[in-house]
RNA sequence: GCGCCUGUAGCUCAAUUGGAUAGAGCAUCGGUCUACGGAACCGAAGGUUAGAGGUUCGAAUCCUCUCAGGCGUGCCA
């Protein structure tokens, strides 16, 4: 089914477009209400229309209801202050709506968004020479959850094509080449030996050796400009410290659930190759201009401290490539190879300038056309209890790995203190999923703009918008069917039943309505935490109703019944949900 | 200097992008209290939306200025 938003809006467009001829387009823009004496849902459009038109709001608004046929969906509309219209559903549709949903167990009653797309989600993309740290824990949360929404929104998963642009190519692999073969020249001489156990320790290692020793640091750029041009034995010593770094990062993607994998991985190296024709064919549209040595692109609009026009540089003054010739390479190839329609940008706000550039001379180039959409989705930086970037004691980067543990370490004591009587191995995993899902949801659940503090206690309280919250709530549905002994199936077969009458039933009735309304926003605006609000107030609405009406104990057998199909459906919502923002469910906690 | 972002209850954040009396969660105070899992529920209190103007039926949201903080601003990514 539609969202009952886009449903009210596709009845109300014709009348508005036969009242206002003239206006294109115009829309009765639906809202949810937020106070429930307004109904359930508002129509906000009126009275911009009659401003255009030169007419009574209110009059409008009378015209419109006058033709408007909702009466199988709602209670006569009412008028309402200025020029609302409100709408109340019946209970008997959101029945047979909900009924609906819950027949659907795929999709719960979502339609597939009307025009498929086909997206490019850049995200994660570590500098592979070191150990992934918090520096990029958001960018491979976020950018992993926009991907699994818009893989269900879109409802064509090999649309989504995820792409990590890893750091592998530049001067810290020519000082792990370089380390490598001053250490261990076994292992150089036979790169398939190559073991690092401590890569964050052999890169320091290697870092020391860079910054204490000259030949060293001429060695290392001496490995790197050999990387560059392809030299065979460098080629090859590379191809299996990179192997191994990937090892390390995949291990921190599978623990926190992140869906990558070794082909979703196109970094600096595989467009290597690409960057000499991306300057010429730069050149070759006019558009590439020397300046103090360097080539550049001037773009309208940007300038720099003196007001001068800011270059985008895209070959340094000693023939070296930069960042910007990579981001361009990997426009192009999307744009062009992988035919993306959407390119979507997951990184730091920081960015922001960088990647205005990169769309503005992307365009430019002619690279992606207009009918490509070019998304940046920047966020804030994590900081520490001191409001400053979140660092160690000893002011270094906390390695995700340390972070990682530290959550399921905190959560399994809570687990302990809770349910001491669950089997051990249980308890670590009902740890891992708590830990970790406390981690996301805090990240996922405030606006992307502006930075948050990173704080154990308050995203591993068991109370308020966390994920244990959320994950509590479906444990106790999934208690319910435990302890009344029911067959999930054999429910399933009985969905007529579902009958709505308090208004807590009513409440959580309206609310899981309301799931696909969330991803079409969401898969619009990329705003992940909509989703977060939408699932805590569904735990809200739940813990609400659970309290209030009983489900086991209930006075009927049909009563029974139709709030175990409830239970189940919030509980499906629940998961799938989560599921969404990559944290995990589990039966008992 | 210029540009971008941020400023909402004591604290952490919302407000479906211009809609009705700005909402949640912590914390505080009070209630439910043999419980289908109390990791819960119900209620109270808490606001000049940083400040000043402006735009209009209507502003936290748009415009102008001011203040405070963060980030960026040519060869790092």
């Amino acid at each position: 089914m539609k969202p009952i938003i886009d449903i009210l809006e596709q009845r109300i467009a014709p009348i508005l477009a036969q009242l206002a001829p003239d206006i294109p387009n115009p829309s009765a823009i639906v809202k949810p209400s937020q106070d429930p004496r307004f109904g359930d849902y508002q129509a906000n459009g009126i009275m911009a229309l009659a401003k255009q038109l030169k007419t009574n709001p209110r009059e409008l608004a009378q015209q419109v209801v006058d033709q408007l046929n909702v009466s199988d969906m709602c209670e006569p509309p009412e008028i309402a202050g200025p020029g609302f219209i409100n709408f109340r559903l019946l209970p008997a549709w959101l029945t047979q709506k909900l009924t609906q949903a819950i027949q659907d167990p795929d999709r719960l009653g979502v339609d597939t968004l009307s025009d498929p797309k086909k997206v490019v989600v850049d995200f994660a993309g570590p500098n592979l020479a070191k150990e992934m740290h918090v520096g990029h824990i958001r960018s491979t949360i976020i950018g992993d959850v926009i991907a699994r929404i818009l893989e269900f929104g879109y409802n064509e998963p090999n649309n989504i094509i995820r792409q990590s642009h890893v750091g592998d190519w530049g001067l810290p692999f020519g000082m792990l080449v370089t380390y490598l073969r001053e250490n261990t020249p076994e292992a150089a001489s036979n790169p398939e030996n190559i073991k690092i156990a401590d890569l964050e320790e052999f890169y320091r290692a290697a870092k020391q050796r860079f910054d204490s020793d000259e030949t060293f640091k001429q060695n290392a750029y001496k490995a790197t400009v050999a990387l560059h041009e392809h030299d065979q034995d460098t080629l090859e010593i590379w191809k299996h410290i990179v192997a191994e770094s990937r090892i390390h990062a995949q291990a921190i993607y599978d623990k926190m659930n992140i869906k990558l994998r070794v082909e979703d991985e196109r970094g600096e190296s595989a467009f290597s190759k690409d960057l000499p024709d991306v300057v010429k064919s730069l050149a070759d549209a006019n558009i590439l201009q020397e300046s103090q040595g360097a080539q550049c692109v001037f773009l309208d609009g940007f300038k720099n401290k003196e007001g001068n026009p800011l270059p985008l540089i895209v070959q340094k003054s000693d023939g070296a490539y930069l960042y910007a010739t990579t981001d361009l390479a990997a426009i192009r190839f999307r744009a062009k190879q992988l035919k993306a329609d959407r390119i979507i940008y997951v990184t730091d706000a920081r960015q922001k300038l960088h990647f205005q550039m990169i769309f503005a001379c992307a365009r430019q180039a002619q690279w992606a056309p207009e009918n490509v959409s070019l998304e940046h989705v920047p966020f804030g930086s994590v900081l520490g209890p001191d409001n400053k970037p979140f660092k160690t004691r000893s002011g270094e980067n906390v390695k995700l790995k340390d972070l990682l543990d530290e959550a399921t370490q905190r959560a399994l004591k809570v687990v302990e203190a809770k349910n001491p009587d669950l089997p051990p191995e249980q308890k670590q995993q009902i740890a891992q999923a708590v830990g970790i899902g406390a981690v996301k949801y805090a990240d996922l659940s405030n606006n992307l703009v502006g930075d948050y503090v990173f704080d154990w206690d308050k995203m591993l309280a068991m109370e308020g918008n966390t994920a244990p919250y959320l994950q509590y709530a479906y444990a106790r549905i999934q208690s319910i069917f435990r302890k009344g002994d029911i067959d999930t199936d054999q429910l399933l077969a009985n969905t007529d039943v579902l009958q709505l009458d308090a208004p807590e039933e009513l409440t959580l009735a309206k609310h899981l309505l309301r799931y696909g309304e969330i991803i079409e926003t969401v898969v619009r605006d990329l705003r992940p935490h909509l989703l977060t609000n939408y699932l805590f107030e569904l735990a809200q609405n739940f813990s609400s109703f659970y309290t209030n009406c009983p489900v086991l104990k209930a006075d009927a057998e049909s009563t029974i019944t139709s709030r175990l199909l409830l239970c189940h459906q919030t509980a499906h919502t629940l998961a799938h949900g989560l599921n969404l923002l990559g944290i995990k469910t589990i039966k008992q906690m």
